[in-house]
DNA sequence: TAGATTGTTAATCGATTAACAATC
DNA sequence: TAGATTGTTAATCGATTAACAATC
């Protein structure tokens, strides 16, 4: 499951963060393990796929570990990103911290509501959706952020294909039916709290059977 | 991989709810299967241990099969859930329709700033967090939902649990240290951005090797 | 040096797929 | 009946863990 080990490097990467922030130049593949719940072999395994190399006694250097997982999640080459849809949702991302070391940078923001378009949030004016095609084509921007109303998400979806966006983070509980050259990656906010209903479930589980 | 399991039912439950409305009343292993991404040998499996019963040349009959799910994932039992944190992303949920088949409803919802409590969100008056404590366990809160900043969610996940909560869903970027009989479910939006990064660095890959 | 930790191979484990008799 | 699809077992595949010689 290749998914598994993107999300195994995304969590490295936290914790070696972490750890370089409190002033710390090694870590041994048995501490990084016990910080993100694996096994040490595991994490020497996926260190030995990627080629980094530690040394006995001392450990992995943290600064070459982190530029490793950095591009091997291509996270340092900042691709132009836009984002549709200006509500509550769109506000959070536009002003959160995510943009930072996430790989892309966000370049222009875009709603329809004549109220929302023309304001600023966070240094960026909102556009009306009619400027959408000449911006992604002038500024080659290579994805979007979809955070618009469910209803509206499948046509915004293929105006994005239509200007040229090769990626798209959707937040729309919506199946987007794009070409399969697009790359969709969706944010299914509902599985979070699905999956919390079930952890409950487990513990009571395992309270009430004693 | 349990996760992976639990992730296969919420994406058939997508499907099979999709479905019905369409108005169809039963379904393959062999169209679940490929409307989710999957080999009908891995769904009959799934419906295997779950001891769904389906018929040969018909298949399953769609309403046994979501009620099964929902009760598997405990959908059906509503869980009373708060939220803390009425910025962006906060009203972004309080105004959304997750909330409808989750397993959770949401009973009350806190901030701290002046300007934001008494204000009314969907129906909700928003409260002061100094109110968090009676209103969980007047109201026998089992869950809450974390959307407060980076800074501050460590000090308010130790409220929560100092007032009964037993699972969170947090929506900070920290790892949050707390008893181990308390539930977290992360959900980490930068993930999906860091995701869909590899994702287009792979499809490059793929493209410039002709 | 002694011993902790890497790099790497082999063993194990679990998840997925194949296969096919049963059956509607 | 004929044939499509289930239910379930066995085979395969891949991911995880164990183990240990190499080495700093």
């Amino acid at each position: 499951m290749q998914r598994a080990r993107i999300f195994r490097i995304e969590s490295y990467l936290q914790h070696l963060t972490e750890l370089r922030e409190a002033g710390r130049g090694t870590v041994t593949s048995e501490e990084l393990a016990n910080r993100v719940g694996l096994s040490s072999s595991r994490v020497r395994q996926d260190l030995l796929s990627l080629k980094v190399e530690g040394k006995p006694r001392t450990g992995y250097k943290i600064s070459d570990l982190e530029i490793l997982l950095y591009s091997e999640l291509d996270l340092l080459r900042e691709k132009a990103m836009i984002l549709v849809g200006c509500g509550n949702l769109g506000r959070a991302l536009i002003f959160s911290g995510i943009w930072e070391h996430s790989g892309f940078s966000l370049k222009a923001v875009f709603d329809t509501n004549a109220q929302v378009v023309g304001s600023i949030l966070n240094d960026h004016t909102v556009r009306h959706m009619r400027e959408l095609h000449g911006v992604v084509r002038s500024e080659s921007i290579a994805a979007a952020c979809l955070t618009v109303p469910a209803a509206a998400a499948q046509d915004v979806a293929n105006m994005l294909v239509n200007a040229g966006i090769r990626a798209i983070w959707n937040f729309a509980p919506v199946d987007l039916k794009l070409p399969t050259t697009i790359i969709v990656e969706n944010q299914r906010l509902e599985q979070g709290l699905m999956t919390l209903s079930y952890a409950m479930k487990e513990i009571q589980h395992v309270a009430s059977s004693h």
